[in-house]
DNA sequence: GCACGGTCATTCGTGTGCAAATGATCCACC
DNA sequence: GGTGGATCATTTGCACACGAATGACCGTGC
């Protein structure tokens, strides 16, 4: 089971719908608050569940979803700084230290020092890493295909956009 | 900056448009792998910046989406054991833990003895939490509204409707 | 030449998120 | 009434995610 889909059922939360502390408009009754039916709340359930496809298809090659990103990101760049990167794949440089370590100790990534620049190290993929996210690719395109699966053609397109548009 | 919007732009990945490990329909030059357009990737990005949002509104509160979630959920259900209310906010036993305790340290939640099943524990929201919880709706009607501020109205319904459909 | 503001990489602390393992308990079936 | 499978809560280990702080370095402007 690597898609826990809870059944939960939406409750009005009654509680707050009282005068005081509610802007005017949501006096509207349909204004009561549903936690399930709140962007961060589908946001974050949509977010696990890729993730949880993710890694279960990824298994084979051993790559989460951001080590997955920062690798073809580097292989795209040739020759990257880590905080480059890291705006590159949005991960912040405190998250990106630790995604591109994991690369390195496994040797898909490799260091190199810039002399036009003494404070920052330079990422280039290895063989390793490029053979590696060749691979990875074939299992990345089914991924999206099964996160996407729920939905027809059309949506799709929509969510996609939508999800673009959202930045 | 609360928002951190990396301008990254869309480079095709020729590297991996090779016959051999391609499939079929990715023959396609518009099939070649692009991870900024990618589900997943759209889908990290959108909670991320949610995250953002919801963190930086609910300062005053001192709320995390996930805690604000859990409260909401044992204020609707009154009494809720912690694994059911993991499954209510979408949260495994591991996790729920964590965000329990820091409820219960905070005396916005109390823990409660079943007579009946001496394997679990109840909890309850305290007046204090249910006080919180009131102001903190306020605060998350406009988070949601911040979150979904890139959309026009048809926009919301559309994508509220399309991740639902994702679950 | 040097001082200052900005950038790069790193570390620490806290909070999700989940697999796996554990011990306690429940319950259905025999 | 006992046993075996299920559930509950917890812990450990690993991987994001980010604010804040730090030290090294860059470039501009004086």
């Amino acid at each position: 089971m690597t898609v826990p889909l809870y059944g939960f059922r939406p409750v009005r939360l009654e509680l707050f719908v009282s005068q005081s502390e509610v802007p005017p408009q949501a006096a509207d009754p349909l204004g009561a608050y549903i936690v399930e039916n709140q962007a961060g709340f589908l946001l974050r359930r949509a977010h696990q569940r890729h993730a949880s496809i993710f890694l279960e298809t990824m298994a084979a090659h051993d790559l989460t979803p951001t080590q997955f990103t920062a690798l073809i990101k580097v292989i795209e760049s040739g020759r990257v700084t880590q905080n480059r990167l890291g705006r590159l794949t949005a991960m912040d440089p405190a998250t990106i230290q630790g995604v591109a370590r994991r690369l390195v100790d496994r040797d898909l990534v490799s260091r190199a020092l810039d002399p036009m620049d003494r404070r920052t190290t330079v990422l280039i993929a290895t063989d390793a890493g490029i053979a590696l996210a060749a691979r990875a690719v074939v299992a990345a395109r089914a991924i999206t295909a099964a996160t996407l699966a729920p939905l027809d053609d059309d949506e799709r397109i929509q969510l996609t956009a939508l999800l673009r548009k959202l930045g």
